[in-house]
DNA sequence: TTCACCAATCGTCTTATTTTAATATGAGTC
DNA sequence: GACTCATATTAAAATAAGACGATTGGTGAA
């Protein structure tokens, strides 16, 4: 992997955090798993948007999902992820405007 | 500042490094400061272009900017922000396609 | 097999982001 | 002031991303 292709690859996982909805899933997510049904509701989000969130944090390897029966519970692949929301809020915490 | 407020904030920050060419130029801006056409010529870019990412992560005080005369350089503001990126790697490091 | 339910995908509309070219500002020099 | 070089800003066109309804797919129950 050439260093261009790694920082594309960098780009690509961070844009999938950098949305609002998608920053709550994970939010959400941190500590429990839940059904698809369960975090539209929750997140008060149409079915469809909600189903094409998740599979771009699963693409990026950001969730890992689980199906049961007609269900299907995602979950946090890796918590390390919640540190770097952590360290993203640390850093940016006192807004400029 | 509401639980909202607090993570389209973080969405805002998080896309501000969510680009190929902006981890580029903080990544160059890891160890030194630059001016914007030092960049310009080392990322192979337009000067408007530079201009214009150079001020977008200015504003979401990542970078410092410092004007000499008639040139302008920019450093990282924040060397967590190294950090961060850094641990996105670890994160994601391992690509899935 | 048919039905009901949950999730994923498709098509389309809308909105946001990026790039480019043109123009403007600002600093230093003559 | 006029001229040059370095940046910044603006407006337009090109591209990408997101939302939502409708459709399709998969699962289990009757």
């Amino acid at each position: 992997m050439t260093i261009e292709e790694k920082i594309r690859m960098t780009a690509r996982c961070l844009k999938a955090l950098a949305h609002p909805t998608r920053l709550q899933i994970v939010a959400v997510l941190a500590d429990k798993e839940m059904s698809v049904q369960q975090m539209t509701q929750s997140l008060n989000l149409s079915q469809s948007s909600m189903s094409q969130h998740l599979n771009l944090l699963k693409d990026r390897n950001a969730l890992h999902s689980r199906r049961e029966g007609s269900q299907v519970f995602y979950r946090v692949r890796d918590k390390k992820i919640l540190k770097l929301i952590d360290l993203m809020h640390e850093i940016f915490g006192s807004p400029k405007r």
